[in-house]
DNA sequence: AGAATATTTTAGGCTCTCCTAAATCCTATC
DNA sequence: GATAGGATTTAGGAGAGCCTAAAATATTCT
């Protein structure tokens, strides 16, 4: 069986996927510490990944997804969003709360029935967070995205998706009005690292976040 | 984690309900047989079944489930059956490939899941192939079935379900019009185990299967 | 450069779930 | 009532996936 490919393996795939996306090679304890798991305990899979042609490692360099690797991820990564936004839109569950359920099936679930979800649903190209669902082919886009910590006072933007699957803070952003969709207006940045204030709509008073949430509000720019 | 069930253990309690309801208690056998594992394997995990409480086991005798043991084994039971018939009705999954779907994703699907799956399908007391489905509380209707080899010529019943998961017979079993609430005469019987004649719909051809398939369709009489 | 620090890998262990081969126990038949 | 044959259990082993502790390598700081 040294084709499949586990469910343990699926998650270090993702995480890799993930960490690569910021353009180095993905390092040992950055997989690590996003499975939550100790690092030894990384290389131990790695090599298995690597045996299965899934990945490109280098020692004490990095890691790398091969076109094989990242095919994998990316079927993993659209079963997971898929499912998140079917479970969200015909069986109620909140924004907040897909992502563990989804964490689980996404290992479980055939392509077979994948599919059958995004058909029922009507083909969604995000998830409730705002994240691209890969076509079935493996495409996604992968557009380099901004968060408010990349735009200055005065500009506005739109809320495109949370960078986080953190119940309690996903709450929170809801309670706020910055669910993905949102315009928003930065209203004022305090200096070093100093929390920022956003107008979410008009003739209401501006929100104040800090820096560590707004990192990680992608968002795109809106030309005035 | 003494008290968590894996999804191996889940599926031993299910085989073990199954093999137990015919009264006597399952055989080591008999439980490696239903799972396609070695009967060696089955006395292993028999051992950390009992010490966590879920069966009672005598060595060479057999394995009945504890009531912890039958409340697990019928909570998985409701997830395979309540995920069956949802595929089914919510999906439009044909009735010969729901089990197979069903079988992986009863392991990862939550409580809550399940339940909301079942509301949105208006809580069914059966699955697709006529088998009941245990209620949150974990009853179920086990009420004794008969099956087409306990009737005699003459007689009429109504199909209860189909106990068998095999794609190709629901496939073929439903080609016959068989398919569980459908009303069948028995035409004839030929005796030294031979076919079954069946009527199924008045004034066409009667069908004939074998005694192995009679055996797996579960009927009720109807009194005439 | 060389030492201190951080990262990564290796070594050795553990649990789970399966395997085959060999013992042990039961039962049914002669 | 001994024994053959079948069922069951034990013994020993394998691979996945995790762990901690220690060794190896890379990087950073003085």
């Amino acid at each position: 069986m040294s084709d499949s490919i586990t469910a343990p393996a699926e998650d270090y795939l993702k995480a890799i996927y993930d960490i690569e996306r910021g353009g180095e090679p993905a390092a040992t304890n950055d997989i690590a510490a996003r499975l939550g798991i100790a690092a030894a305990s990384v290389s131990g899979m790695i090599r298995r990944l690597a045996d299965q042609g899934l990945i490109k490692h280098e020692r004490y360099k990095g890691t790398r997804l091969t076109a094989t690797g990242r095919k994998a991820a990316l079927r993993t990564i659209r079963r997971h969003r898929v499912i998140e936004a079917y479970l969200a839109r015909a069986l109620g569950y909140p924004w907040d709360s897909v992502h563990e359920e989804a964490e689980r099936l996404e290992h479980a679930a055939s392509d077979e029935l994948v599919d059958r979800m995004a058909r029922a649903i009507g083909e969604p190209h995000i998830d409730p967070h705002g994240a691209p669902i890969p076509t079935r082919e493996g495409d996604v886009d992968e557009t380099p995205l901004r968060t408010l910590l990349d735009l200055k006072a005065g500009q506005r933007c739109r809320v495109v998706s949370v960078a986080d699957e953190d119940a309690d803070l996903l709450r929170y952003v809801a309670k706020l009005g910055l669910r993905p969709g949102t315009e928003v207006e930065i209203v004022d940045r305090a200096p070093f690292d100093g929390p920022i204030s956003l107008r979410v709509r008009p003739n209401e008073a501006a929100v104040q976040i800090g820096p560590v949430l707004a990192g990680l509000m992608h968002v795109t720019a809106i030309a005035d």
